[in-house]
RNA sequence: UGACCCAUGGUGUAACGGUAGCACUCCGGAUUUUGGUUCCGUCAGUCAAGGUUCGAAUCCUUGUGGGUCAACCA
């Protein structure tokens, strides 16, 4: 074994140093963070697989919490889509599910000690007295007039808010630090906000609730994280994180940023995943066009290619735009492995072999995937009228075409070679079927035809195929980054060939017995995973990701339009 | 006209003062009863200018470019 020293991510070498130092007695103890208001996207899985790979990597530990302190939108709901998402990606916390709503009591001692240390005050400001003191990132804020009330004062309005005598936006406790700051968020940022709003688990108990500053960092301290991972934007939060822990004198859990996931075609911005389901471009969060995991599950993507991913993109603190052929990549690599070879042809095109037995049907055995031998063979049944792919035939095909053509030959995969004698069209000249003969020396697996053919295409048996809905889908939106544009709103760039439905494809006979969440490769085509939506009398498949084609990626280079 | 952060092939990411590597993409070739897979190969990079050093992608300075921050959201 080579030992090739593994790269590691600046998150790692921080860990690693802090192993080396025994700073946390060599403990790993990560968080998972989401706020339970909304569905976890491929931007949550980079963060999952980090918290989770990173913990697991070091023999650490990573606790799901919940970042519950904004009751008005936060639902049990979503904690339930969160975890389950979570579980599906393949991560556990074991019993260690939190919820910052968990501390509320411990908060508000917390913040208590704050006021009678001086460190913090009720404002009767309203809001917008508030944001017009704040200043701006250039100019100094000004000093609230309530700035130095007595801190019996604060203290007994603070109870007193708690208490619910208050009304909403009346007051807020604020953490007395320094109006002049050029960081916006140390200009005496607001702790609690009062809020009669009924909260998914806590109900009506509290009407104070703590600003995520006042919060996350506590919560994190609290549960002793030792390295509390998050994205870029809190990086000038990171000051106030640890201006608080150290006020309070609390365990230091340690605050490190990282560049949030982006990828080409797809959106990470729950307000922009929830206008699409609103306003009807996509059928709802799982669609399986959507960037949501439950989307991707719906896909077809698999957790393992989802983490493959993760795992490639890696961890930097560069803004960065992940090219969509790196996911298709992944998605491939795992289900090539692992996914059923099958039969479908997606745009049937009638073929008769003129010299076959009427009534006859042969089963033939065929491989299940050549990418693993355990997995065995099938048969599948072959007749005289079979169904080819439409686009497998070409009346006048160019030079390098070698699929079927009048006067051609090839070979039926895991069948017999044919040659096309007849094209058979309607009216108005569109090909109805065409005839061709069939070899019968040529027979797969004892071919003693000696006939070569440079082409095999895919075929289903007329009489014994299914008929079933294939969806097709393509990228969301027509550019790479359709919110990159200032002048033009992204559902301007909503593709409106994002799905293709295919009300009457046929596929082998053996998939009737398929399960959800199965994968199989529709040969020569792509793979694909049976919806939902199918029922007992009809299937429904998701197209996941097409396989490579470097014939279109040819034709289209020889022909540009 | 502030603070903080970032800058390596087309994309993403390594190299921690000593030969700029890996992956994806692209392009070319071999194999192939999937124009898939696999295998081989090619092209291609340190934002700029100074400085420190025997030696700089790496350290320093100044520019340039980009990102974040003015919610009683997280």
């Amino acid at each position: 074994m080579a030992d090739e020293k593994e790269s590691l991510n600046f998150i790692e070498q921080i860990i690693e140093e802090d192993l080396a130092s025994n700073k946390h007695g060599g403990v790993v103890i990560t968080r998972f963070p989401p706020e339970p208001n909304g569905y976890l996207h491929i931007g949550h899985a980079k963060s999952i697989c980090l918290n989770f790979g990173v913990a697991q990597k070091y023999g650490g530990r990573t606790n799901l919490r919940f970042d519950d302190t904004n009751p008005v939108t936060e639902d049990t709901e979503y904690v339930d889509s969160i975890k389950a998402d979570i579980r599906w990606l393949g991560f556990d916390w074991d019993d260690r599910e939190y919820y910052a709503s968990d501390y509320f009591p411990q908060l508000y001692e917390w913040a208590i000690k704050m006021i009678e240390s001086g460190k913090a005050y009720v404002d009767d400001s309203t809001a917008e007295e508030i944001a017009g003191s704040k200043g701006t990132p250039t100019e100094p804020g000004k000093e609230s007039p309530y700035r130095q009330r007595p801190e019996e004062e604060s203290l007994d309005l603070f109870k007193r808010m708690r208490a619910g005598e208050f009304p909403e936006g009346t007051r807020v406790l604020r953490a007395k630090i320094d109006m002049t700051s050029p960081n916006m968020h140390m200009r005496d940022p607001v702790m609690y906000r009062i809020k009669f709003a009924h909260h998914h688990r806590t109900g009506d108990t509290w009407c104070i609730y703590p600003m995520y500053d006042f919060a996350h960092g506590q919560s994190d301290s609290i549960e002793k994280v030792t390295h509390s991972l998050c994205s870029l934007e809190f990086e000038n939060h990171r000051p106030l994180y640890d201006w608080f822990i150290q006020a309070l004198d609390i365990y230091p859990s340690r605050q490190i940023e990282f560049a949030r996931l982006n990828v080409e075609y797809m959106l990470t911005s729950k307000r922009k995943l929830l206008r699409l389901v609103n306003e009807g471009f996509v059928r709802g969060w799982d669609d399986p066009r959507m960037s949501t995991i439950s989307g991707m599950r719906r896909r077809g993507y698999t957790p393992a290619s989802i983490r493959a991913f993760a795992d490639r993109v890696g961890i930097a603190k560069r803004e960065n735009v992940i090219e969509f052929s790196l996911l298709e990549y992944c998605v491939r690599e795992d289900l090539n492995k692992i996914a059923s070879r099958v039969m479908a042809v997606l745009d049937p095109l009638k073929m008769v072999i003129t010299n076959y037995p009427a009534g006859q049907t042969e089963y033939l055995p065929t491989e299940n995937n050549p990418e693993d031998p355990d997995a065995g063979l099938r048969e599948i049944p072959f007749g005289k009228e079979l169904y080819i792919e439409r686009d497998d035939f070409l009346e006048d095909p160019p030079k390098k075409y070698f699929r079927l053509a009048p006067g051609k030959m090839v070979r039926l995969k895991s069948a017999y070679i044919v040659e096309c004698t007849d094209v058979i069209k309607d009216a108005s000249g569109i090909i109805q079927e065409i005839h061709v003969r069939y070899f019968p020396e040529s027979k797969s697996g004892n071919d003693t035809s000696g006939i070569k053919v440079k082409g095999t295409i895919h075929w289903v048996a007329a009489t014994k195929a299914l008929d079933c809905e294939v969806r097709l889908y393509d990228r969301l939106f027509t550019v790479p980054n359709p919110s990159d544009d200032p002048q033009r709103d992204f559902t301007e760039f909503y593709n409106q060939e994002s799905l293709q439905v295919i009300k009457h494809a046929k596929v082998e006979p053996g998939v009737a017995t398929a399960s959800l969440r199965q994968s199989f490769q529709f040969l020569r085509k792509g793979y694909f995973t049976l919806d939902p939506d199918s029922s007992a009398e009809r299937l429904v498949f998701n197209l996941t990701v097409t396989l490579k084609d470097t014939w279109a990626k040819m034709a289209a280079k020889e022909q540009p339009a």
